[in-house]
DNA sequence: CGCTTGTCTAGGTCAACGTC
DNA sequence: GACGTTGACCTAGACAAGCG
């Protein structure tokens, strides 16, 4: 409906330029009048453009209205860009997406194309955070919000929730980083996670896998989990690895593309040497096209291998024994308790990238750990025999 | 060095495969 | 063609690197 416009006039007569009002019906008056609104008109390249600016009960006057207009004019003039309010509105909405529009935006970009777990946290989203919250806006959020999340997926283990919650903050934090939303007024917490498992085989264990590995039916799966066993390699790594990786003079392992990102190299063992050659052996005539050490089905990048599943049934090792992970710690553990490695040499051959995860194999150090238990003693004993004469300590030493 | 981000594995299920 | 075995796929969950 067209509103008519009237032009502001000047009290000491003649007009306000470019400064109109048009009288509202349902406001209450003022001054005995309708309230008014102020708007004004000036041209941007070449086109009349109207910015509305304010009711007269909300303390706007047509000298406010012609203070913006100069404004705007003068903005104009330098070459500036002159938004009207309805724009910077508009603008407002387009910085706070729904998370929703945050997580189509992370997932499509180059960064989002490229990350690895992309269908897992897709499956995440998805499944744990779509339903809940898709649909909100980061400036709705509250720690209710998260709550409900928690709740809705309290039948899981704090990891679980821990890599869903996780997700929704990796989009908010991408949503800020691109001024998609406003920042988040309050942390998410994550749930607290005691998972870390060391596991190892007991001799026994280990005696029987490599008897259930030496019959398997299936070598090509047997050499696997063998490989697994002397090297500590990873499943992937091992999944990955191909013909072109194994150096037989320089007698090297190249992992390409491993955890960490950066190639590495293994050194090769006897034994691995052995291994590796009748197993290229056996993936060349059985897929003579193939380049992987251990192929998949019609010779491609071998996904998965549920057959060690089997093995580790057969060879009666315990139900929560991981195969591939499992003989890695094995690996580890085998080395740090034999004395003979130190953690840093443990920590190369495994790879790893920091000491950090290396450490949790010092516990099996027996030298280091025996040093420790008796310089322990020593100090408390000291400690009980210098106060002896107090009555603070109490216990007794054996 | 702890929090944040990213990557990999486990385990269940089911279809494809290979063998007889 | 029946049947046991294996590989692929999917989601939950753990592990590891990055980073301030």
């Amino acid at each position: 409906m067209a509103t008519k416009y009237e032009r502001a006039k000047k009290k000491g007569g003649g007009y306000y330029t470019g400064v109109y009002y048009y009288e509202s019906k349902t406001r209450p008056r003022l001054h005995g009048h309708p309230d008014r609104c102020f708007v004004i008109s000036y041209k941007v390249d070449g086109k009349k453009r109207w910015e509305k600016i304010g009711w007269e009960s909300e303390g706007y006057t047509p000298q406010i209205a012609t203070e913006i207009r100069a404004k705007r004019i003068r903005a104009l003039r330098h070459g500036e860009e002159v938004k009207t309010s309805r724009e910077l509105r508009a603008e407002k909405r387009k910085t706070n997406r729904t998370l929703e529009e945050i997580k189509e935006a992370y997932f499509s970009s180059n960064k989002g194309q490229s990350i690895k777990g992309r269908k897992t946290d897709l499956n995440r989203w998805d499944k744990h955070l779509k339903p809940l919250v898709g649909a909100k806006r980061v400036s709705e959020l509250s720690p209710f919000d998260i709550e409900r999340i928690k709740k809705a997926m309290a039948d899981k283990k704090p990891a679980t929730i821990a890599n869903a919650l996780e997700l929704l903050r990796r989009i908010i934090n991408f949503g800020i980083k691109h001024g998609l939303c406003p920042s988040l007024k309050f942390t998410i917490e994550l749930p607290q996670k005691d998972n870390e498992v060391t596991e190892y085989l007991t001799e026994d264990e280990a005696r029987r896998l490599v008897e259930v590995l030496d019959s398997w039916p299936n070598q090509d799966v047997a050499r696997m989990v063998k490989l697994a066993m002397l090297t500590g390699m990873r499943r992937g790594e091992i999944f990955k690895l191909k013909i072109e990786d194994v150096d037989f003079t320089q007698g090297l392992i190249t992992l390409v593309d491993p955890k960490g990102g950066k190639t590495e190299h293994l050194p090769m063992s006897e034994p691995v040497r052995e291994l590796l050659r009748d197993q290229i052996a056996w993936a060349k005539e059985r897929y003579p096209e193939t380049q992987f050490v251990f192929p998949g089905r019609g010779g491609g990048q071998r996904v998965d291998c549920s057959a060690v599943e089997r093995i580790k049934e057969a060879a009666g090792l315990p139900k929560s024994f991981r195969p591939f992970h499992g003989l890695r710690h094995h690996f580890a553990v085998t080395l740090a308790s034999s004395g003979n490695f130190t953690l840093d040499m443990i920590g190369e051959l495994l790879t790893h990238k920091d000491t950090k995860v290396t450490r949790r194999y010092a516990k099996f150090l027996p030298e280091a750990k025996k040093k420790a238990a008796e310089e322990a003693a020593r100090l408390i004993s000291e400690n009980v025999d210098s106060s002896s004469t107090g009555k603070v300590v109490t216990f007794k030493l054996r």
